[in-house]
DNA sequence: TCGTAAGTGCGAACACTGTTCTAAAGGCGA
DNA sequence: TCGCCTTTAGAACAGTGTTCGCACTTACGA
C-alpha cells in the first residue's frame, strides 16, 4: 500500500485528516502527564482523573499514556508521590520529638487535603516512592529520636499512616460527592443538616445511649477530631519510651 | 398492534421466545438483591459486585434491580449494614468496658475481614443503616458504662471507626489485587517479597533510619499492628475517664 | 366479569471507563 | 539518504452505571 508521505509544505490532500494540525507539540514525558493529572484532581477530583481525561488536556489520545505510565494505577501513585514531595519535613529535636511528630502530621493533613480526594490513593499502599520514603523517614526518625524502640517505631508508623489516610479520605468524600456546578459549602450544609435530623429522629428505645448524645455525635467539629485521635496515638507512641532510652 | 397474549397451555408461536423460558420466577426483592450481592462479595471481591453481575445471578437484567435499589451506592451501604447484622454485641460490664471494647473491635474486624474488602464501604461513610447504628450504640454504651465524657466518646467512637476501616481495608487489598485464578497466599508472599527486597536496597545515605529498620518494617504481623493500635486508642479514651466518673 | 390503571420486569441503548492493537510519524545513527 | 526503532495516536474491545420505553402482570373499582 503506496500511502505517500506528506511532504513539508504540501497541504493535506482531502479526505485525509490534518494530524492534530498545530498542537504545542511538547514532547510527552511522565513528568508532564503527572502533572497535568494533578492539575485534573485540583480542579474536579480524583474520580475526574481518567485517562482520557488527562491526555485530552494534553491534547493527545489515551493510548499515548501508556509509553510513559504503565496504567491507571501507577499513574495514581506518581500522582500522589509528587503531592508527598510538597510536605515540609522538621529536623529532629529529641527534646521536642513528640510536638514535632504531631506538627508534621498536621503538615501531612495539610498537603492532603489541600489536593481533594488524593489520600484515598494512600490507602493500603506500601510506600515506594522517594518523596513518600522521605515522610516516612522523617516519622521514623523522630520517634527513634525520642527513644521509641525499633518494633514500636515500625507498628506506629504505620498506625498513624492509617489514622492520616482515613482522616483525609473521611473529610473529602462528602466534598468529593457535591454535585458537579453546586457551591461545596452549602451542599455539605444541607446534607450534613439531614444526618442531624435522622438522628434526631431515631428511636429512643433501641438507641437509648445515642440519641441521648446527638449533639456530641454531629458537631462535626473535624480539626478537634483530628487532634483528638492524634493525641491519643502519640501519647500511646510515648509510653513505650522506656526511661533508659529515653535521651538527655 | 394486536399482539395476542399467550395464553396459558399454548406453545409459544415461532419467532418469539419463550420468555426467559422457566426461571425460579423469585419475585424480585430488595432483600434477595442484596443477599446475592453479598454472595459475589464473598466469592470474588467487591469490585465484582457491579449491577450486571448481580442480575444475572439473579436470572434477569439489571435494570430491573433499580426498581428496588436507587443504584450501585445504596447497594453497597445496604450489603454493609447486612453484614453489620453478623456482629455479636455484648452486654456492657462497667468494670470491664476496656477488655469489652477491645473484643467488640476485634469481632467488627473478624466479620468485616470475612467479607472481603466491605470495608471499603465503610470508609468515610456515616451510618445509618440499623445494624451499623446498633454497633455504634454498642461502642458508645461501652464507654458510657466506663465512665467517658459524652464530648470524648463522641469522638472516640469516630476514631475507632476509621482505625477498624482503615485496618480492614489494608487487610485485604493485596488480598483483592491478587490475579483471578491465582492462589492469593502465594501471591501475596511473592508480593511481599518484592517489597522486603525493595526496602532492602534503598540508598542508606538518603534512608539512614529507615534502611536500618527493614526487617522490623517489613516482618508484617497483622494481629499484632492490629493490637498495637488497638491498646493505643482504648488506653488513650481510658485516660480520658475522669476519676469522679468511674463506676463502682 | 370486565376494563383500566399502576407498577414491575427487562432488552436495548447511552455515555462512559481502562486497556490493547495496529499503523503511522518522527528522530537518529549509519 | 536509508533503515530502524521509539513515540504517537485512532480505533476498537470489553467492560461499567444508569435511563428509556415497551411488554407484561397484577390489583382494584365498576
Amino acid at each position: 500500500m503506496p500511502t505517500a508521505r506528506p511532504e513539508p509544505g504540501m497541504p493535506t490532500p482531502p479526505g485525509r485528516r490534518p494530524r492534530k494540525a498545530a498542537a504545542p507539540r511538547r514532547p510527552l514525558t511522565q513528568e508532564a502527564i503527572v502533572e497535568t493529572a494533578i492539575r485534573v484532581l485540583d480542579a474536579e477530583g480524583l474520580e475526574a482523573v481518567t485517562m482520557r481525561r488527562v491526555a485530552q488536556e494534553l491534547g493527545t489520545g489515551p493510548a499515548s499514556l501508556y509509553a510513559h505510565v504503565s496504567g491507571k494505577d501507577e499513574l495514581r501513585e506518581l500522582m500522589l508521590d509528587r503531592v508527598a514531595a510538597d510536605i515540609m519535613l522538621p529536623v529532629p529535636d529529641p527534646e521536642r520529638w513528640q510536638e514535632q511528630l504531631k506538627d508534621l502530621a498536621r503538615e501531612i493533613r495539610r498537603v492532603y487535603v489541600s489536593h481533594r480526594d488524593i489520600a484515598m490513593v494512600s490507602m493500603g499502599l506500601i510506600p515506594t516512592g522517594p518523596h513518600l520514603l522521605d515522610v516516612a523517614e522523617a516519622q521514623l526518625a523522630l520517634m527513634r529520636a525520642g527513644g521509641v524502640p525499633k518494633k514500636i517505631a515500625a507498628m506506629a508508623v504505620d498506625t498513624l499512616g492509617m489514622f492520616l489516610d482515613a482522616d483525609a479520605v473521611e473529610g473529602t468524600i462528602y466534598y468529593a460527592k457535591t454535585p458537579a456546578g453546586e457551591d461545596p459549602h452549602a451542599f455539605f450544609e444541607e446534607y450534613f443538616g439531614q444526618f442531624k435530623e435522622y438522628f434526631a429522629a431515631l428511636p429512643a428505645d433501641r438507641y437509648p445511649v445515642l440519641t441521648g448524645m446527638v449533639k456530641e455525635l454531629t458537631d462535626a467539629d473535624d480539626d478537634g477530631r483530628f487532634e483528638f485521635g492524634l493525641d491519643l496515638i502519640v501519647r500511646g507512641i510515648a509510653s513505650y519510651v522506656e526511661d533508659g532510652e529515653r535521651p538527655g
